[in-house]
DNA sequence: TTAAGTGCAAAAGCTTTGCATTGCC
DNA sequence: GGCAATGCAAAGCTTTTGCACTTAA
């Protein structure tokens, strides 16, 4: 992952800046682990009162284009945004709702499948993986 | 699968009837393979000009309680209705935004490993893979 | 100076809700 | 008659767009 000076460099190099906003809509993203748009806002304005979530939705975008952040569909309703070092796959269960991790190295076999029968590159964290979690089984 | 006879008593325990309206989102379900909402609704009103959206989402929402069709998140906006019978794996183009499908029995490891390691039980057909097909691979 | 970035308001897409009307049983 | 189902209009929610103002290089 780049780090602050090498991220302004590139940002820089596209006429861009490291503004603010930017940085603190990147900080809450790593520290809330996978938030909506609305979260993050929220916590942002927790700092600074005045930022609009349009700045938020911008900022988002900006980060996901560099790589900083990306974006998953845990399910139903809105996306969530995590750091890019957050690299996990989740499982959501669409009884209760709850999101689980796990490690990505599940999904190699799969990935190695799916290339060489359709030269599909999976991205394993983009998506989650539905299902019904254990407690929603065994409370059946 | 049920056939239309079983529908109707399943409805008619219900207290609920097999409106034409909801035969024909039904019967666009299965036409389309997979549809937003308002391609079903095209679809219906091709048939029936007056059928209203709200119609189409409140049938779409019974017919999935039923079992009957199922919906599925191919990617970024609305959700796609599929007929229950219709059971693959949908890989999703993040950059071209194309849907391919694959066997379920794809997933079948995995499947397995997340029930023994999580006890998760998989629905493969809910969420789409996301990832760059070979197209866009080779494009680069 | 000037182009990027921001905030605000409005628009746009998708879905749901309230309510009066219709039409089966 | 009574209740489910429908159509219509309006509201709700998330996200995007247009535009004028601000600000850093």
């Amino acid at each position: 992952m780049s780090d602050q000076g090498s991220l302004r460099s590139t940002l820089h190099e596209r006429g861009m800046r490291m503004t603010p906003q930017r940085q603190l809509v990147l900080d809450a993203v790593r520290e809330l682990g996978h938030a909506t748009p609305e979260e993050i806002c929220k916590k942002v304005q927790g700092t600074a009162a005045t930022v609009n979530i349009t700045t938020v939705y911008r900022a988002l975008d900006l980060l996901e284009q560099l790589g900083l952040v990306r974006h998953t569909h845990l399910g139903h309703g809105a996306p969530t945004y995590s750091a890019e070092e957050h690299e996990h796959v989740h499982l959501a269960c669409h009884r209760c709702g709850r999101i689980d991790e796990v490690a990505i190295e599940l999904l190699d076999d799969l990935a190695e499948l799916l290339m060489s029968e359709r030269g599909f590159e999976l991205d394993p964290t983009h998506l989650a993986l539905s299902g019904t979690c254990r407690n929603c089984r065994e409370a059946d």
